[in-house]
DNA sequence: ACATTAAGTGATT
DNA sequence: AATCACTTAATGT
């Protein structure tokens, strides 16, 4: 596949300018695989073995965390273009079942490394190793967010930000969701969630249709 | 037209 | 803020 590895190294290029060797992009250009999403497809779930580590290139990913008694789910963050899931690297190097579960919000394209060369980077390539620390970075700073938020922000606050970081995250003012699927993500009953929403409504936030929402601010 | 699914509401805890 | 027990509205077949 000729024409897919020379479309990787230029995606990386363009996406993941962090990751500067050349050696090393070559290398992600051949190993790597181009896969795509659809919106509402999940990328990976609970407890099952991970074999890729994902670079994203576009579209949006959900990350979220699930209690394991009763099925309740909590997102933790957006993934965008950029991006990577720090997860999935510990995830790989233990052989560990995935504690999370991504799924794709939008339509998204990713490059997938097989995680055995994952490893072996660390040590070979410098830029490999910062980036991989630098997202480990970011990350704890979004989980730190999180975790403020979940104890000490109310149900308003909490959804306004997620509001926020799905905008953020998709690019658009118009969120695709029912009240029901944002109730599961913030741990939250759909009844508060449309209350809440309804109210942002009439504060002249947000437009409230079926199955979507639209940010005015 | 009818059934299904999403959203709105009030009462109760 | 959760749960319940509805009602109302929008959509699919």
């Amino acid at each position: 596949m000729i024409l897919e590895t020379s479309n990787i190294l230029k995606l990386i290029q363009q996406h993941f300018p962090q990751i500067g060797e050349k050696a090393l992009q070559e290398e992600i250009a051949e190993v790597g695989k181009l896969m795509h999403f659809r919106a509402g497809e999940i990328i990976m779930d609970f407890k099952s073995y991970i074999k890729m580590v994902p670079l994203i290139i576009t579209g949006s990913i959900k990350v979220s965390r699930e209690d394991d008694l009763e099925g309740r789910e909590m997102i933790l963050y957006f993934l965008n273009g950029g991006d990577t899931c720090s997860m999935s690297f510990t995830c790989c190097m233990m052989n560990k079942r995935s504690a999370i579960r991504t799924e794709a919000v939008e339509d998204t394209t990713l490059i997938g490394i097989p995680i055995k060369y994952v490893d072996s980077w660390m040590t070979k390539y410098q830029s490999w190793k910062n980036f991989v620390m630098l997202s480990y970075d970011n990350r704890m700073i979004e989980l730190v967010k999180v975790i403020d938020s979940i104890s000490f922000e109310s149900m308003d606050i909490r959804l306004k930000k997620y509001l926020e970081a799905r905008k953020n995250s998709t690019g658009s003012e118009l969120i695709k969701a029912t009240h029901q699927e944002i109730a599961y993500d913030l741990n939250a009953s759909r009844e508060a969630i449309s209350r809440l929403l309804k109210k942002l409504e009439h504060m002249g936030e947000v437009e409230l249709g079926r199955n979507q929402i639209r940010l005015l601010s």
